[in-house]
DNA sequence: TTGCAATTACGAAAAGATTCGTATATACTT
DNA sequence: AAGTATATACGAATCTTTTCGTAATTGCAA
């Protein structure tokens, strides 16, 4: 059984719950809040959405309930760059990793350490 | 000015576009039909929107359109890229290009172009 | 010019995502 | 036990995207 993409919205609210660890409503409504206008029932309105879904776990803890991503973050990180890859790459990864690369300056620093991931890559694929 | 996102399926259409240049609805339907189904008039009327939103620019020809693409394949590629950027990896092209290079088994030989790319980019960014 | 086939234009339905108001439930305090 | 504050549940409105049916237009052929 796979999880569906999640929109934007529910993108936002993994990425609170992937930082923090098990949130309530509140908490995370107080973290949206902090970049949009959102209101509180929006905010819970899109957790319960998403409990259904599959993408959260709830526990109810007295009144409230305490929710946890169900998906890991690299899964949905794999599935939305895997995306981006066909729709948008012609489903060529180096395409898009050589644009990102040329895109912003990534520091001397970061491409020395992608070249050495690179470079470990390349020993394990000898076969 | 600048071009609004493009969804899902307009975003099909501008690759169709890219790859085979000036075309009519008549062929774009047809492209898009070989992966799915859709109606003659819903590509229509999608091509329509998009020409609205300055999306695609278009020309009279006896009694069809003939569209183009209104902005570079590059970017809008860059758009998307930076938007999963900021949404998924933490605004850290790194971790992006560390995830795509982990994902698929890119060939040696493309992990060949990637370094000798770095490096010209570590060349000129020595200042 | 009349008729036909291809194309466009238009409007509205359907589906999905986002928003929030109001009602209900829950636990704590007095 | 009653009252209060906080949280959840629910339903509906709104917005965007996708879909397609129907009507109008266009150019060509008879």
């Amino acid at each position: 059984m796979n999880i569906p993409k999640p929109t934007d919205s529910e993108l936002a609210i993994l990425q609170e719950l992937w930082k923090r660890g098990p949130s309530t409503v509140k908490v995370i409504h107080e973290a949206l809040s902090a970049n949009r206008d959102i209101g509180y029932t929006t905010a819970l309105k899109l957790m319960q959405i998403m409990h259904e879904k599959g993408l959260l776990t709830r526990e109810r803890e007295g009144k409230t309930h305490i929710y946890q991503p169900a998906v890991s973050q690299e899964k949905v990180q794999k599935q939305l760059l895997n995306k981006l890859v066909d729709t948008a790459f012609q489903g060529s990864a180096m395409k898009l990793i050589m644009q990102a690369l040329g895109n912003e300056n990534t520091s001397t620093d970061e491409l020395t350490q992608i070249k050495s991931f690179i470079e470990k890559l390349e020993g394990g694929q000898n076969e």
